[in-house]
DNA sequence: ATACTGTATTTTGAATTCAAAATTCAAAGC
DNA sequence: GCTTTGAATTTTGAATTCAAAATACAGTAT
């Protein structure tokens, strides 16, 4: 409608375009789910969709889409005639979570042990170091983003694409989790330990060890969020 | 020609009833779901909107929205400005699916062995035994829709509410691949050896030999569904 | 003053409308 | 004969409209 600057692919005769213009509620879903991630829409608080509107600039057709997307997803929930409200942060909800993500984290370990191949070791080698380096530098920011970067390649690597999908899924509510907790990068010494015995693990391709570290991880992880939750 | 009475009706148990009419978007993606399910709906297939408003007898706005709640449980997929089409049955995926709950459903054995009361196992032990009764009798249907939930409630009485949605979500899934494999219901006699057991592990409380009799169970039903999927 | 009831206002649910994109199909050009 | 081009049609995306439900509020009765 007005100086919006539209996002289309550019012209391209060459076949590989993968890139869609995406659809206005997954513009808005994507808004709305950072905006419940990082707390700008409080736990609990109902969420007024004329309000949103209007701060979106968009109709209430595509807005309501995107709701039920997040509904979906787990981070607001829709309550029948009377609109929608951000799902709380629930410890006890929270404590499942990381009791099933560890046993996700260690299939993960185990399919890692028997499908990565050598350039890919390396791949996440690269990425371990290049943490490392963030966290020698004290950067914040960029340690936490190259953190679940390296844990998303790594369910990318270990080649399901389910368990790829829930893993995600779950991080989501985990991130939000960590954001109520404040909580976003606690550890980083005692993480950055356990990082290392995964990547050692995976180079000695020994699945047990892997699984063990990983599930390791993810429950002191777990332990450590909780703890912030508690002590909120 | 069909049954359309069972809508409503999801009261069920404990006090707080939270008995509210549900909105049409979901009545609409129940339907679907079953379409899609059973087969009716067939992979693969272009969904016309038009065609199936007329059918649904609702308008656009809740049959879109029961789509977009059909694509994040993964049975269709949005294709931008061009609708929506059923998911393909890809035996890759089902491979995989079965690979995650095989450990999901582990992990309900070691909960249910520390978790489950005494009731509870009196519980299951009579839902069990009433399964066998319709083995016995070679009742199909009746076998088939006590056996889910039987899984079901050993999710719940795992304790464990994230685990229970995604078993949920993922049965889903393979409820559909058993219907693409025409196995909605095989393997009747091992699968009835393979539940008593799971039941001897849960009376001794035995966690290991639960966890491992619920994978074997699990990992038996996936090697015969893809089995079934591999002979179409 | 408090609780209740009926009415007005707001908010949500669903249908309809309008616009933009894709598909179809036929004719023109090579 | 085959491909390409460009309207006409169909289908989807998003805004708007209409109806129903919930909420807020005022007045009344106890």
């Amino acid at each position: 409608m007005d100086d919006s600057a539209d996002v289309k692919a550019p012209e391209a005769h060459d076949g590989a375009a993968p890139l869609r213009r995406l659809a206005l509620f997954e513009v808005v879903a994507e808004q709305l789910r950072e905006m419940v991630l990082e707390g700008e829409l409080l736990p609990g608080s109902r969420i007024s969709e004329k309000r949103l509107c209007e701060s979106f600039e968009v109709s209430r057709t595509p807005l309501r889409e995107a709701l039920k997307v997040l509904a979906n997803e787990g981070l607001v929930e829709l309550l029948p005639n009377r609109g929608a409200k951000v799902t709380e942060v629930d410890p006890r909800e929270v404590a499942d979570l990381f009791e099933v993500m560890v046993e996700l984290e260690a299939l993960s370990g185990q399919l890692l042990a028997q499908r990565a191949g050598d350039a890919q070791i390396e791949e996440l080698r690269a990425l371990h170091r290049q943490m490392l380096e963030h966290y020698r530098r004290q950067e914040r920011v960029e340690y936490f983003r190259l953190n679940q970067r390296i844990h998303r390649r790594l369910a990318e690597i270990s080649g399901n694409g389910v368990l790829l999908e829930l893993e995600t899924a779950l991080n989501l509510k985990i991130t939000r989790a960590r954001y109520a907790a404040n909580m976003q990068l606690g550890r980083w010494d005692e993480s950055a330990r356990e990082h290392e015995a995964i990547l050692e693990a995976l180079e000695r391709r020994d699945g047990e060890a892997l699984a063990r570290a990983m599930r390791d991880h993810m429950r002191k992880t777990g332990d450590a969020v909780l703890e912030g939750l508690a002590a909120r």
